[in-house]
Order: structure tokens, then C-alpha cells, then sequence
DNA sequence: GGTTTTGGTTAGAGCGCTCTAAGTCGCGAG
DNA sequence: CTCGCGACTTAGAGCGCTCTAACCAAAACC
């Protein structure tokens, strides 16, 4: 029965280093020589090593590897939502970067939750991982630093002053204003928002949002729905904006998420997007250009962030050197969900 | 400076335990009982020690620890493709019960492809972690009974005969059944199917839609459109589509995102869903409900498929016994973008 | 009062690897 | 014939922790 064999192959004690030199009739440090492909070792020994090491079927243990060389080719992400499709693709892009340079991943999640990812990034230390990428992390800029005082450290979406860490960002302001230039263009005046909550990117968001409507003599129409970067929020900003007597023209969501989450409810009550409403998100995660209605959006380019954030990191681990701050610029899309107002023909016809 | 005292004490070198030990007086296997929360240690001792390990910013080291005990208290998960929200929400299943109980992931992508899937179990193993995850691999199976071989293995959404796992399996056939069940009760008949290929569940969907129209005596009408469960496939079996002659009345695709790129592509080609073609996916990923025109769609419980798969790796790893199969019921959600076909009326009014 | 028992503590041998320092060997040069 | 040298190989000391076995009081038993 080949399963009853695998199944006690499987409880027998796997092969080490030792059982390999043994095989090869060679020393210990031969074997590890071979193995880290190091050079200064004969074509026959090599060979013979390889062989003694793929008749045994060893597998090299990593972690008495990195507790000898205290160096552990191991990065650590840490992610504030798995169940939004832009944290994914950001992983994604440091996923294929470290893939292609030799380099383990290991993940950690927080659910938005600052404890949950405290802990996540507690279990990363104990790892001893080479470096840490924070995306929009939710902890309190103390534990960053405390965290950034231990190893390399990269973040993702937010900045925090005073810390040792390299920073990928995004000119929220200039998306901000993408935003505001085109829905005010447009012929809207009466432009809502909902925010992010103190999640990454929103007060910043939020912040921006509010100067452009001061700067275009429209604070009077601004107005803020507390949100925290999920659908669900986008919801109940839906809910929260039907229940009075009058729509706002637009509404700029603080991601996609809330976005997608608005689009729902409004679609529930009937309102047409985007002739009664326009609306617009912020991320361009990659479905929001998959529907019939497609999501006007602020783009980020989320695998470069990945890719970059990891390439910083490699580089603040080899080499000492002062913090750096990389600005992407987001780009705004435009797709279906945005049209000028109902009645705006007389207030915008001369601006366009 | 703060930043430069940041900096150089990262480079002194982390405490140990045998720091904390001389720190509070005591030993160091004392300090290891503590650390592990065991008992029978003084009350007066255990603080003193923590107090020690606080001052000096202790952290174990969790590769001495897992070097040393031999167990990692971390599984592996390899995922599919981070970039399909499906598998993202599987890992969250398995991250929020991983965290209730203490336990780390390390996660691995294989970007839908076999190889990288390879190399990123191998790593895995590497680490050494205490079981592995499987969700919709494309390795082949003898990569994965080595596997198995060596370590407690949990598949999802793939069936291997002769391997030494368990397995979350999603009833494929069913599922396929209620989709064809609902679009005939609607009246189709030429009812195509883009299918995902070799991908876990592929042929299985295919294998059921083909059946399932024989049974319903259109065997005539059946169309499989070849894809690969990307939603570029989605776009490219739109185009196809739409070079023909003539639509069928409805499209069944392997998962959302197929059916997100189909729903892209006739857009962008005028043609109206559900009057001119009714689409239904299958996944239900959390987006598919979020859009105006939402996605009728097969729904697949990806959390508890994730909390089940880990369940499962944690009693195998604590308990020898036979293989076991979970299978769990999809459910239809219909919603928009199926209806009944244009000039169904005559043909399926008596079957209404 | 001596001997178990028991709660608390510790020394020390690994876990499987890396890496330094110290060989060994053959060979051309002195 | 000895020495030096480069190429190759190896012994052995850790890396930071766990865990077994042993130890030592103080309490419990007869």
C-alpha cells in the first residue's frame, strides 16, 4: 500500500547534512560548500555530493541555516487588508521581485486592525526577516520606530517623521486634485466625500479634498462622510446620503472599496449612476474597470510600489545610508461612472 | 539625533537569552520556561525575569526556538495567483483562524504557474513549516505526493487520487448543475461555457456543463471557449464571441474573473446585459455583487474553506489517521446579469 | 528523625547548519 | 631533498534556543 509507506517515510527523521557527507564519503563542510554553490570545490566532489544528496532526498533545513549565518534571504510584508484587491497587488509586486531574486516572502495581515498587526509584526522579528515592507500600516508611529530600530524598514503609503525607514508614497494631494479638477470641469459643485478614517492615505485625502473645494470657492458645498476604506462603509455612506432631502452631484470615495460599497447601495435605491450621480474612487484596483458601469478612478500603480518598496529594502539592508522618499504620481481614469450633472447646462456650459 | 541612535543600536547585536538569564539573576533555562509560559516557576521569578526581558528588549529567536523543539508553529500556504481576489479571501480564512490559535503563515504564490509553484513549495519545506496548504494547485501530482511525503498536506479545490492528504473540495458537478439549471429555467438553449483550462476545477466544470447539456438534450448547442480563469481570458473569449455570427443567449464562465473580462469586452462592444447574453460566473468574489449590472454567479464559502483547510492541517499534523474529504455545497446567487433570453418568450413560456 | 515527595531551579547536550582556522596533498622551485 | 604554494578538504566551535536529567531545599509521610 504506497500510502502506508509515505505516510511511516514521513515520520522517519529527515536527512541533514551529516547523513549526506556520510553518503558521499565526505566531510560536513564539503557538503555545505556544495550546497551553497560555492567555488574552490572539485568537479568530482561536487558531483558525487549531489548525487549522495538527491539519493537521500535532503532538503537543506533554513532554519539552522539562518541561525548559523544570521542572514536569512526572508522579507516580511505586512499588509492592512488581504480582502482588498490593492494590498494583493502590492504583495504581488514584491512577490515578483523577491521570486525573481531569490527571496522568501512571509506575509502578515491586519485585518485594520492595529493590534492584530502588531502582532503579525512581532511574529516577522522573531523570524529575524532580513527587512520589514510595511503597507499603510495602522500602528501607532511608535511601534514603527521601535520596529525600524531593529531592522531595515520600508513603508508603503504613509509617512512617519523621525523614523529610520525608506518610504514608497503616493502624491495623495495631486490625486486629490485629479479628482476635483475633473468633476468640478464637469459642472459639480456639490461634491461629497467619504473618507477613509485615519487608515493610510486619509486624512490626507480628506485634507486635500477640503482645500480644493476652498480654493474653488466651494467649502460651503463640501461635505465629509466618515468612512474606513471598506465596502461596507461605502454602504452606509449610501444609506446615510439617501436619507436627505437632497443628493449631493458627486461623491469622491476615499478607495475603491467604499466606491464599489456606494455604487451597491446606490444601485439598491434606484439612483442612476452616473446621470444623477457621479462617482469616484480612488486606487483602480483591478476590477474597477470590469463592470458594465465602470469606476472612474484614481490610478496607483500598485506593482511598481511593490517591486520598488522591496528594492529599496534590499538596498537600506546592504548598505547604511540616509532615509530616502520615493513620490509616484497617481493618475486619474476616467471611465463611466462620472458625466456632468442633470442640471448643470447653465452654471458649466461656458467653463467647457 | 534620535535617527543616528535608532541606527547604531540596530547594529549592536540582539539580546539573547543567556543576556536575559544574567540580566535577572537565573538561568537561562529558567528564562526559557518563562518565555514558553510554563508552570511550576515562581511568581517571584517570573517577573523578575520579565522585567529583565523588557529592559533589555528581548525577543526570542524563533529559529533557535524552532531549531531547538523541532516544531515551527507555522504553516505554509501556497496560493494559485494573489492577484485573483478568490484565493486572497481563502488565505484571509486562514489567516483569521492561523491568528485565533497562534499560529504563523507563511505564504507562497505561484502566479499560475506550475513552476513557480514548485519553487515556492520547496522553500516552504525549507523552513521546515509544520504543514502545507495547497489552494488549486497546477503542479503535478507526483510534485505534490513528494510533498505529502514529507510533510501534512491540505488540498482545496483540487482532488489527487493516491496522496496522503485531505482535501476541501467544493462539489464542482453541482454547482455547474444549478448554474444550467437556472439558465434553462430562463429559457436557454445555446448556452456557451469559457472554461479555465487545467486549473483546479477546470475540467470539472467543463466535464459537468458538457454532461449537464447532453442530459438536456442540447448537446448541439454546447460551445467551450478555452480560457485560463484570468479575466484576460474573459476578454479574449468576448472577442471571439463576437466574431461569430451569431451570440448564444447566455455564457457560463469558469470564474468571476472570466466573467469580469467577458462583461468588459461586450460592453465595450454595446452588447446589453442580460437582454442580448446572460453571463453567470462562478467564485462569487467579493466584488461580483458590488457593480450595477452584478454578477449572478456560483457561490464558493472561501473563508471557511480557508478556516476548514487549516482545521484539517492541524488535526493531521497532531493526529495520524486516514485521509479526509470535505466537501462543501456552492450555492447559486442570481442576480443581473442573467434573464430570459430575447425571443425566448414562445419556446420557454410552458417550461415557466 | 529519616526518607520520600514535590516544587523550583539548573547544567549541559544537542537541533542542523556556517565559517574560521588548520590541515593535507601534489608539484615545481630552490 | 626540502620548502612553499595553491588547490582542496576537514575539524570543530559556535548560532540561540529546548529539553532531559539531575539537583536541592522544604514540606510531607511513617
Amino acid at each position: 500500500m504506497p500510502g502506508r509507506g509515505l505516510t511511516s517515510s514521513r515520520a522517519r527523521r529527515a536527512p541533514t547534512m551529516d547523513d549526506v557527507a556520510r553518503e558521499a564519503g565526505v566531510s560536513r563542510a564539503l557538503v555545505s560548500l556544495v550546497m551553497r554553490e560555492q567555488p574552490n570545490v572539485s568537479e568530482d566532489r561536487r558531483t558525487r555530493v549531489r548525487a549522495a544528496a538527491e539519493r537521500l532526498g535532503y532538503r537543506p533545513n533554513a532554519m539552522a541555516r539562518s541561525l548559523a549565518s544570521r542572514r536569512t534571504k526572508t522579507v516580511g510584508v505586512i499588509l492592512d487588508d488581504l480582502a482588498n484587491p490593492f494590498f494583493a497587488e502590492i504583495a504581488g509586486g514584491v512577490e515578483g521581485l523577491a521570486s525573481e531574486l531569490g527571496y522568501q516572502l512571509l506575509l502578515g495581515a491586519g485585518g485594520r486592525q492595529a493590534r492584530r498587526e502588531r502582532t503579525a509584526l512581532a511574529t516577522l522579528l522573531e523570524y529575524r526577516v532580513d527587512g520589514v515592507i510595511l503597507v499603510s500600516p495602522r500602528m501607532r508611529s511608535r511601534d514603527i520606530a521601535a520596529a525600524a530600530a531593529e531592522v531595515p524598514v520600508v513603508m508603503v503609503g504613509r509617512h512617519v517623521r523621525g523614523v529610520q525607514a525608506d518610504f514608497v508614497l503616493i502624491d495623495e494631494a495631486h490625486g486629490t486634485e485629479l479628482v476635483l479638477e475633473h468633476l468640478v470641469a464637469l459642472g459639480h459643485e456639490a461634491i461629497a466625500h467619504v473618507d477613509g478614517g485615519k487608515g493610510a492615505g486619509g486624512p490626507q485625502r480628506r485634507g486635500a479634498y477640503l482645500r480644493g473645494m476652498r480654493a474653488r470657492r466651494l467649502a460651503g458645498r463640501a461635505r465629509v462622510i466618515p468612512g474606513d476604506f471598506t465596502e461596507e462603509a461605502g454602504a452606509n455612506a449610501a444609506r446615510e446620503l439617501l436619507a436627505e432631502p437632497e443628493l449631493p452631484t458627486a461623491v469622491f470615495a476615499a478607495n475603491d472599496m467604499v466606491a464599489a460599497g456606494l455604487l451597491g447601495g446606490l444601485d439598491r435605491a434606484g439612483v442612476q449612476v452616473p446621470d444623477e450621480l457621479s462617482v469616484v474612487g480612488y486606487d483602480n484596483i483591478s476590477i474597477a474597470h470590469l463592470v458594465n458601469v465602470s469606476l472612474t478612478t484614481v490610478d496607483q500603480p500598485r506593482t511598481e510600489m511593490g517591486r520598488l518598496a522591496l528594492e529599496l529594502l534590499l538596498d537600506r539592508i546592504d548598505n547604511r545610508r540616509p532615509n530616502l522618499v520615493r513620490m509616484l504620481e497617481p493618475t486619474l481614469v476616467v471611465r463611466s461612472t462620472t458625466a456632468a450633472p442633470r442640471a448643470a447646462g447653465a452654471l458649466s456650459l461656458p467653463a467647457a
